[in-house]
RNA sequence: GCGUCGAUGGCGGAGUGGUCAAUCGCAACAGACUGUAAAUCUGUCGGACAUCGUCCUACGAAGGUUCGAAUCCUUCUCGGCGCA
């Protein structure tokens, strides 16, 4: 019998609902779920250091990025420095995403204004700009393809947003790479599709990430080493699609991962409904990730529907540019009555009326830069340019969502086991 | 005192007879952000109504030339530099 490197245990399962509390247990340390994961796409959580998340946000599991570290600074760099704990002190669970979101945000999405995460209207477009500071060769690519990776059968060429070079991602590249990088939790390559996406495409990607993903594990298993280190996920897709989205988990669930990725574009109102098809035919002693959706609303509904980790860049990203998760002081409760949580909503420190506004971040939050530091003076800082706002901001916002998670597992366990 | 250069919207700084309410940057004011192309991006930014838009007041001040002036002329005010 072989020992799994990543286990997940049951502690308690919502009635009514899909919701359960759990512990996924690893090299490095146990994640007690629900749980949200941080986001330190390029081995570092912006602007925090390893001991921050330690001590103030409260994280337990740090998730960084196969193709950014592949391109920066080099996969086999962070290898011989150890492993991505040793290399970025990340002491603690760790995972690392397969580059398969790149496929989108360099693809699809690319020059687009467009998320994974539609609202509304699918098919609005706004054209964005490329971003200045892409080099000459990646822009020229640019303008010939429109994009910055381009996708067949086999797997996806890209050019580095970085210096204009070409490199390719095979499902046996992106684990391989994975291996050396050495997270945790280590995810099978997929295509993360656009919202926009028609039924035939979601389809013909879903296929081929379901292809992609019979390769990583037979990839994974062919290393000894990793896979007793390592353990890996497979990514649920279909996009919008119910019928693709069942379909995608039961043809992963009969493969043997560690764990399930839940990825590719929703829409905001059915959100609930695409994770309850997926995680009621997803394996219930194996656990699920939901792939880069964490606003507070989002985490409950997908806690509800049977998600127990959430990753997301909101509370660095909103953070680092002057707006903070804020408690409105309302209780709610969700229809079925498994949870009450606090209602939420974000503020921009940048507004004007925050200069002089003296009271406490969010007063209602029990985390430490919250109940320490005011509005006016971190506004003052993010308007001043301190680099100091930016880091209190995503430690208030980090600490806030992860607490936010915990109490959500805190009343699981309360109701349930 | 003489000479010379200059005075532009909150600031810096373009413009040198019509296409100028005036390029651009900063500041300011808002908005966006969901597996990070992001310490980023977008919009507004003289005033009043306000949907494109319309009407006022504007380029140190006052006059003048002209169909038309931020742009040309005169005087004045203030400032830099040079000579006394």
């Amino acid at each position: 019998m072989s020992t799994k490197a990543v286990t997940f245990k049951v502690e308690a399962r919502g009635k009514g609902t899909l919701a359960r509390a759990g512990v996924i247990s690893t090299p490095h340390g146990d994640i007690q779920t629900p749980a949200f994961v941080v986001v330190g796409t390029k081995a570092s959580v912006k602007s925090l250091m390893p001991e921050d998340m330690t001590q103030y946000v409260g994280n337990q599991v740090t998730l960084a990025n196969t193709y950014h570290l592949f391109l920066q600074p080099g996969h086999e760099v962070i290898k011989a420095g150890g492993g991505l704990h040793t290399f970025a002190n990340w002491q603690m669970p760790t995972m690392t995403d397969s580059g398969g979101f790149q496929v989108f945000s360099l693809g699809a999405a690319f020059g687009k204004g467009v998320t994974k995460f539609a609202k509304g209207d699918v098919d609005t477009e706004t054209s964005v700009p490329a971003k200045a500071g892409l080099n000459v060769y990646s822009q020229k690519f640019a303008e010939d393809h429109g994009k910055l990776c381009i996708i067949d059968e086999e797997g996806v060429t890209f050019t580095s947003h970085i210096d204009g070079s070409m490199h390719r991602f095979t499902a046996e590249r992106s684990i391989e790479i994975q291996h050396a990088i050495g997270a945790d939790i280590i995810i099978a390559f997929d295509e993360c599709t656009a919202p926009a996406a028609d039924y035939d495409y979601q389809k013909e990607a879903m296929e081929r990430t379901h292809r992609w993903a019979k390769r990583s594990i037979m990839s994974h298993k062919q290393n000894y080493e990793a896979l007793k280190k390592q353990g890996l996920y497979g990514v649920v897709q279909g996009g919008r699609f119910l019928d693709l989205r069942q379909e995608s988990a039961r043809t992963l669930s009969d493969m043997d991962f560690d764990g399930f990725g839940i990825g590719g574009s929703f829409s905001k109102e059915d959100l609930g409904e695409s994770l309850k098809v997926v995680n009621e035919l997803l394996p219930e002693d194996k656990p699920r990730h939901l792939l880069g959706i964490g606003e507070p609303e989002d985490i409950v509904n997908g806690v509800l529907m049977g998600c127990d980790t959430f990753d997301c860049v909101a509370p660095t990203r909103i953070g680092r540019t002057g707006t903070i998760y804020v408690q409105t002081g309302v209780m709610k409760t969700t229809p079925c009555g498994t949870f009450t949580y606090p209602e939420t909503k974000k503020i921009n420190l940048l507004n004007e009326k925050y200069k002089t506004d003296h009271t406490l971040l969010d007063p209602l939050s029990e985390g430490y830069v919250a109940g320490k530091y005011t509005k006016a003076y971190v506004a003052h800082l993010f308007r001043s340019g301190e680099i100091l706002g930016p880091h209190l901001a995503s430690i208030h916002n980090l600490n806030f969502i992860v607490s936010f998670t915990k109490n959500l597992r805190a009343q699981i366990l309360l109701k349930y086991s």
